[in-house]
DNA sequence: CTTACGGCCTGGGTGC
DNA sequence: TGCACCCAGGCCGTAA
């Protein structure tokens, strides 16, 4: 599941190899997952790539236009849960479920392979990106410890639902909202705005620390994860509590529960993760 | 303004 | 061995 770890890998893998290549030709399958298929058959070919960059859970190709066309814009590409944005040399086999074929001037290709197609791609002008981006929330590698506070504290919502929110906070999904919360000592139904400050700090430091560990770790594959040469990362092998429901805490070896927050599966320990009173009170009551 | 929920999509796992 | 069913979840549109 790509989230902000998974995309930083993928941006950098190809920052080794898409700037100043020209893109010599495009070939489409499926196209659904694309806001206009036939403008990035028109657009594309004879572009030249200037950057790749990272926004969130969005990677931005930015494109100069072809020679006498002038100016810039850029192709937005966002992986969804499945999708993987691979260069290779074009005799390398096709994985399935491959939809995009890039033809490099250096004779490799750009692939794009999404099995459910939940990623989305599109071309956005520089004034339509620069919109577009403003409406997302702060970059938690990039947040001071005062900006992060005041975004968890702007809205009356379950901290769990507040840290998935791009427009809070952009690149953050399920898998690190619930290590950084097991980690902070934090239960996801917590309201964001009745976090003690001791609690914020801690929630704080322990994002920027499980996200930064994910990076170094070249991302989380739990199913169909790959950077852009195609190999896996390997944080998965250090998360402490997402997908293990009914296994013993590392701190405490209560046994981890899953239930669902803002429509996900959120994992947490229930020793070490207090529930906030109002749960506490209506779970005595159900259970009895 | 807020939160909640269904639908999109495929593959892997489970149970009968 | 086959088949129905459920689940994974980011995001968007719609409803409350």
């Amino acid at each position: 599941m790509p989230e902000l770890p998974e995309v930083e890998t993928v941006a950098r893998g190809l920052q080794a190899f898409l700037p100043g290549r020209r893109i010599l030709n495009v070939r489409l399958g499926k196209t659904d997952f694309i806001d206009d298929p036939a403008a990035i058959e028109r657009e594309l070919p004879g572009c030249r790539i200037l950057a790749v960059r990272r926004f969130g859970k969005f990677l931005l190709l930015d494109f100069e236009r072809k020679p006498g066309h002038g100016g810039q814009f850029s192709l937005q590409v966002h992986l969804g849960m499945t999708g993987q944005l691979v260069t290779c040399p074009p005799e390398v086999r096709i994985a399935p479920h491959t939809h995009l074929f890039f033809a490099l001037d250096d004779g490799r290709e750009l692939r794009y392979t999404d099995i459910r197609r939940f990623g989305r791609i599109r071309l956005l002008s520089n004034d339509a990106r620069e919109s577009f981006l403003e409406e997302f929330g702060l970059d938690p590698l990039e947040a001071t410890e005062e900006n992060f506070h005041v975004s968890i504290r702007s809205r009356r919502a379950r901290i769990k639902a507040l840290l998935l929110d791009q427009h809070v906070l952009r690149g953050i999904g399920n898998i690190y909202t619930d290590e950084s919360l097991w980690r902070a000592r934090i239960h996801p139904m917590r309201l964001g705005e009745k976090l003690k400050g001791e609690e914020l700090h801690r929630l704080f430091r322990t994002v920027q620390h499980v996200l930064r560990e994910a990076i170094r770790l070249r991302g989380s594959s739990v199913s169909d994860y790959v950077d852009a040469n195609g190999e896996q990362g390997e944080f998965q092998l250090r998360h402490r509590v997402y997908m293990r429901e009914g296994k013993k805490c590392f701190r405490c070896a209560a046994v981890i529960r899953r239930v669902i927050v803002a429509g996900r599966s959120s994992y947490f320990c229930p020793r070490c993760q207090t529930a906030p009173r109002q749960v506490r009170k209506k779970t005595k009551v159900n259970s009895k």
